[in-house]
DNA sequence: TTAGGTGCAAATCATTTGCAATCTC
DNA sequence: GAGATTGCAAATGATTTGCACCTAA
């Protein structure tokens, strides 16, 4: 169920964020911008790669990092280090909420979680670190695997 | 205040598991064990290497992710990714704990946190996932590089 | 004795970088 | 027009792998 001509909010936050920071807004970008803004697969880059190429057949993995990165600088995306080797992104809702990975498939979901301003509080208390942002992932197995890998 | 010749209970606890298991006990992984069962510093792969290879300056890299990855399995480490690139290990307190991740210095710091428990059942009874292990992460800018980057 | 373990070097794989050509503003 | 961005290809860096030799049990 995708809105194809109008754009949501997401997509003109994003696009809006570009313009102020004096960042470019190129085609690529915004097919990027597009593609992502409203989805909730915390898809990695070689992902974005893939299905950007569908609809932009001559964009490059370079540009996919590339526009990531400024993504994360703006905070608008959040990179997640959820399994070694890879990083997979949260275009979407770039605030602090938890996340569960399968074991077993690798999906990734959200989690929502009320205990974390006291987890931050506490933390910061306990180090020194002062204001802390959180990263919060929980492995396990999802309800599609249970019956191949109940571990 | 390194105790030489008397072998600490972690230790043995490790070399006991490596018997157990089936697992052989060669001079390498007991030069390795000894350096990482009371190490709070969170190494990286690397990092185990050049100081393994102060003792024992014929250790191969390869053996050095072979060990860890053993020790992964056995579930007496705790792989850790906290930044993007690389794998850091936890050796000594492979149960569920907090850890905060300066991102100015890349220090690795452990949090204790009494609401785990209750994360866990949350994250559970939302997502359908069963049962969960945390992997809680935080970062910040501690308090050496604070003066530096406040950011 | 013999499978499992080691060390080396080469192979992978995700991500980054250098740079000339090409666009956005 | 100027400087940011692109796409390609080559470079990097962490981790893995193939394989002949070795050694713990």
């Amino acid at each position: 169920m995708v809105k194809a001509t109008m754009e949501t909010p997401r997509d003109q936050e994003l696009i809006d964020r570009i313009h102020d920071t004096g960042y470019r807004l190129t085609p690529q970008r915004l097919a990027l911008i597009r593609l992502l803004a409203d989805d909730c697969s915390h898809p990695t880059a070689e992902q974005v790669y893939t299905r950007l190429r569908q609809e932009f057949p001559t964009v490059s993995l370079a540009t996919v990092y590339n526009t990531l990165e400024m993504l994360v600088a703006l905070g608008e995306a959040l990179p997640l280090d959820l399994q070694e080797g890879v990083t997979r992104y949260d275009v979407r809702r770039p605030t602090a909420h938890g996340h569960v990975i399968c074991r077993h498939c690798g999906r990734v979901e959200d989690v929502e979680l009320t205990e974390v301003p006291n987890l931050l509080r506490a933390t910061g208390d306990q180090t020194g670190f002062g204001d802390v942002r959180p990263r919060i992932a929980f492995d396990g197995v999802c309800p599609d695997c249970r019956p191949a890998d109940p571990g």
